[in-house]
DNA sequence: TTGATTTGACCAAG
DNA sequence: CTTGGTCAAATCAA
């Protein structure tokens, strides 16, 4: 539990000081002739950053009270997430144990995802977690059954991660899915938001693995969308050896619906998840890497609409200072040559 | 043999 | 009482 608590606060460090460095890169950018697309590409990254950060932020508050979201920052060493937190969710797989039939309390999400579809078949692919079906349902005026995951190491590793799967009535091709509780194992890097798996052979040693993540940003990604959908294109594009949110898809071609929710948290942001279906329930393929919207933070902080809300969050930057094994939060702004005014900064010095 | 899936039964919440 | 979520025995598959 430490260990996770102290990973996601390198995690969160790690997306703001990147987003600071993409910005001085940004501002550096202005001196020099570059294209409009360059820039973009940069303010993306910026806004992928902090979206990041903000839901590691959000992620990380308990989950009852919104509250804490928006405490001041502490002075020194702020902890993130709080330790309450933890000691929360440590207590929730304890009662879980004790009354496992309903779980009100878990954290939930949802997202919708379209399969991906090839030669008429819908093609099952593999998760950033290995998943294990525990019973299926027929849900009352619902066309298509419901489908219920657990985390398949639940009993060795504790880890009571869960997830529902349903085909959605108005596009086939798409399925609901909704999540219920943090992975305690380490499939992923993120005890809530995984990772995709270097391979498969990776992904098979499951939450005993000392797994390599991919990430998703780099070159050669295409990111266009529709009026419903994202497509993020992959082709020839080389893995990164570094952890970050993003992902490396297994074929080239990913799409995935912007319209996914944290229940009971409407000013959470938005995020998207892999997932994966029972090929013999019809619940095939999954086909969604993590999207986080900065966006809608974006709208709230400075009640007007972000810039851009198109390509919401699929631009993943470096992040390899994840991988400091000793990063002390304390750093300073102007250390990197940005001012700490920043009047977005939760906390932040105004 | 072992692990995953299926499926009817059980149970708690509303 | 109804319904959704989970259990667990039976079954399937590698």
């Amino acid at each position: 539990m430490e260990s996770e608590k102290s990973w996601e606060q390198k995690a969160l460090v790690s997306e703001l000081i990147q987003g600071l460095q993409i910005a001085i890169k940004l501002k550096e950018n202005f001196n020099i002739p570059s294209s409009i697309h360059t820039r973009d590409s940069l303010l993306q990254s910026i806004l992928s950053s902090y979206d990041k950060a903000l839901l590691i932020l959000k992620q990380n508050a308990p989950f009852s009270n919104s509250e804490t979201m928006h405490q001041p920052t502490q002075t020194s060493s702020p902890q993130f997430p709080p330790k309450d937190h933890y000691e929360g969710a440590l207590k929730d797989h304890q009662e879980l144990k004790q009354n496992s039939k309903k779980r009100k309390k878990m954290p939930k999400w949802t997202e919708q995802v379209r399969v991906k579809i090839q030669n008429g078949v819908e093609e099952p692919l593999q998760d950033d977690y290995s998943w294990r079906k525990y019973g299926q349902k027929n849900i009352l005026n619902a066309k298509y059954p419901r489908s219920y995951y657990r985390c398949t190491f639940q009993k060795s590793k504790g880890c009571f991660a869960t997830k529902q799967v349903q085909r959605s009535e108005e596009d086939t091709n798409v399925f609901d899915i909704s999540y219920r509780g943090s992975h305690v194992c380490s499939q992923g890097n993120y005890a809530v938001l995984p990772l995709k798996l270097a391979d498969t052979e990776e992904k098979s040693q499951g939450c005993d693995s000392d797994v390599q993540f991919h990430h998703a940003q780099s070159s050669g990604e295409r990111v266009t969308n529709d009026a419903n959908t994202l497509t993020v294109e992959t082709d020839n594009m080389t893995p990164h050896p570094f952890p970050s949110f993003g992902c490396m898809p297994q074929d080239n071609h990913h799409t995935f619906l912007p319209s996914f929710v944290l229940e009971n948290d409407p000013f959470c942001s938005t995020i998207s998840q892999t997932s994966f279906f029972s090929p013999n329930t019809l619940e095939s393929n999954y086909l969604v890497s993590p999207s986080f919207h900065l966006h809608d933070e974006f709208d709230r902080v400075f009640d007007k609409p972000c810039p851009d809300s198109d390509a919401a969050g699929i631009v993943l930057a470096d992040a390899s200072t994840i991988n400091s094994p000793n990063f002390d939060f304390n750093f300073s702004l102007d250390a990197v040559g940005i001012g700490a005014n920043c009047p977005s900064m939760p906390g932040g010095s105004s």
